[in-house]
DNA sequence: TTGTATGCGTTATCAA
DNA sequence: TTGATAACGCATACAA
């Protein structure tokens, strides 16, 4: 059993005195081919081990059964998470998944939007990369006519489909949530302003203070990393100066995490004095001894709503494209760090 | 630019009134190709636009350059840290990396597994699920001369290479270190004892104990899921006997979570009177206010070097199998939840 | 209902 | 050094 060769229509196809065509005619349960065959073929198909050849049938067909998801890193908690969305809505549909990361740098993404058109996915998925300003590798997507969803960090090119969470909804929510805690000097870490979401978060946290009557404060709005020690440093920042904040709204959660650890170690209790929420629902929030309240981006959801988008669009007549627009609802997740009715 | 038709090498034989074969020698820098011709499809090729259609590459030589990774779920920290290390050792190299998820059940390892054989990839690199005993499925893959790398979770099968942690030393690790904090009735969380990652931390844990000349109680050793609830219950199995341990060495950081909490709530003082360790080094374990002390699996290593496998596997000479076992070092972090020494 | 012939885009073999 | 042709395995237009 040395070199197990692949078997072929043809080997089929001699076996039953028959052409290759009629085989695959009736390997594809095509209408005009006999009960009788159909049933000879398969059964032999089966007793020979026939297995397609995907390769074969895709170079035909132009359609491979691949598509391709551009994330910035795959072992980001979310990103992970959207993929099993995506992987799992449409493996039943005979797809399969590739992954390519961006590292955060658009030029990984032009890249690799290149050898996956190259290598002729049916769509591709993607999370722009913080350095993403220029479209022009996006819209040569379009141009091929390979259909491209984007989730969460999108672009807005015409034609485009996109999955999202309502942005700005999750800020609003998280500051409402703090407002009606007694809050009213409520500071925002805002990540990158350059990405949608981040502004739309913040726009969220603007409209919700004006909402209830509260000026916000130009000096609380701090662009603040997705890191532990930018969070820390920014509670610094802050408690610098004579005014300070009654609560920390923070677009991540691990700016959130750093504020709280640098606010314990100043002695401010939470949520006693200071109420912090983040946003991301990172498994962490919650198994803290203080658990984090956060905004949830139920990233599961998105991936398999990013896949429907996705099979609609191909299902659908070729010539239409669809341009569709999901937003999904954030959910506020109300945890010790930000609950005073304990 | 309704319709973007591909430029094949017929295309640029017919521009340059020569034959798509030595085009297609040009392209593939053929050394029997004058170096003239040569330039000048290269110059005409870029000019044109033209790409590779890899999928008839693939046909004709039954390389897709696409691997599969099967694991139980993507989203895992550990998985996804794994395969982060695989696409960026691979990606260099032309591969693309497709996921698959078992879910644990080892039904969908065996349709993955066939699903992908039948695309065709390179190469499978797969972290077994808890329920796979058998391992005809895997041999199959064997059989058809496809290169399986295990990493993680692997079984023994001849022939077949695999990329693991020295998990035995990872829980003799662990065991020593709560011994010379001055633990002596140190308890075992174990795993699903049918994988043998977790058989080996249990006798890591074993022969720690024998070596520092402690008899390690029987009752001491159990079986817990990787979960918060787990470990709770099992903390309060062994509180409600008489003789209590003074250290937990939890071959999951989850259970060990769970144990921190329930023992807490019970009043024991950490590291002072119970000295907690977990393993796999889980994010939040050193997020939390009272850090756990953990045992490090290196997984993007662990993904590199199974790339690195795949890749010396497919390199060498076809005929001559490989059966390659890579063992990487754990190592230990130790933080609060066990150090008397702060 | 079935068979014949052709093409999908490459590459490899054999001639020239 | 280059060209003509076959082949990879399948699916389809056309013919029968």
């Amino acid at each position: 059993m040395a070199e197990k060769d692949k078997v072929t229509i043809y080997d089929i196809s001699k076996k039953l005195n028959i052409s290759a065509a009629t085989v695959s005619r009736a390997l594809n349960n095509n209408p005009k081919i006999s009960q009788k065959t159909k049933e000879l073929v398969m059964k032999t198909a089966a007793k020979m081990n026939y297995k397609q050849n995907k390769l074969a049938q895709a170079l035909k067909s132009g359609k491979t059964h691949n598509v391709g998801v551009i994330v910035p890193y795959i072992n980001r908690n979310f990103f992970s998470s959207v993929i099993r969305g995506i992987e799992e809505e449409l493996s039943p549909h005979g797809y399969h998944v590739i992954i390519c990361q961006s590292h955060e740098d658009v030029n990984n993404e032009i890249k690799q939007i290149d050898t996956l058109l190259n290598t002729q996915i049916d769509g591709i998925f993607m999370s722009v990369a913080k350095t993403t300003q220029d479209t022009d590798h996006i819209e040569k997507v379009l141009k091929e006519n390979t259909p491209l969803v984007f989730f969460d960090r999108k672009k807005d090119v015409t034609g485009l489909s996109s999955v999202t969470i309502d942005d700005f909804r999750g800020g609003y929510l998280a500051t409402e949530h703090l407002i009606k805690q007694g809050c009213k000097k409520i500071a925002h870490f805002s990540g990158d302003l350059n990405l949608e979401i981040y502004k739309n978060r913040h726009e969220g946290y603007i409209a919700a203070m004006k909402d209830y009557g509260i000026e916000p404060i130009k000096e609380f709005s701090l662009q603040v990393n997705s890191k532990l020690e930018s969070g820390a440093s920014a509670i610094q920042d802050l408690w610098s100066e004579d005014e300070k904040p009654d609560a920390i709204f923070s677009a991540s959660d691990y700016a959130a995490l750093g504020a709280i650890q640098e606010l314990k170690k100043m002695g401010v209790k939470i949520p006693e004095e200071v109420c912090v929420v983040g946003f991301s629902n990172e498994p962490f929030t919650k198994y803290m001894e203080l658990p984090i309240t956060s905004v949830d981006q139920t990233p599961v959801e998105m991936g398999r709503n990013a896949a429907k988008v996705f099979l609609e669009q191909i299902e659908g007549s070729k010539t239409l494209t669809i341009e569709k627009k999901v937003v999904l609802a954030p959910e506020l997740y109300i945890r010790d760090s930000s609950n005073r009715n304990l």
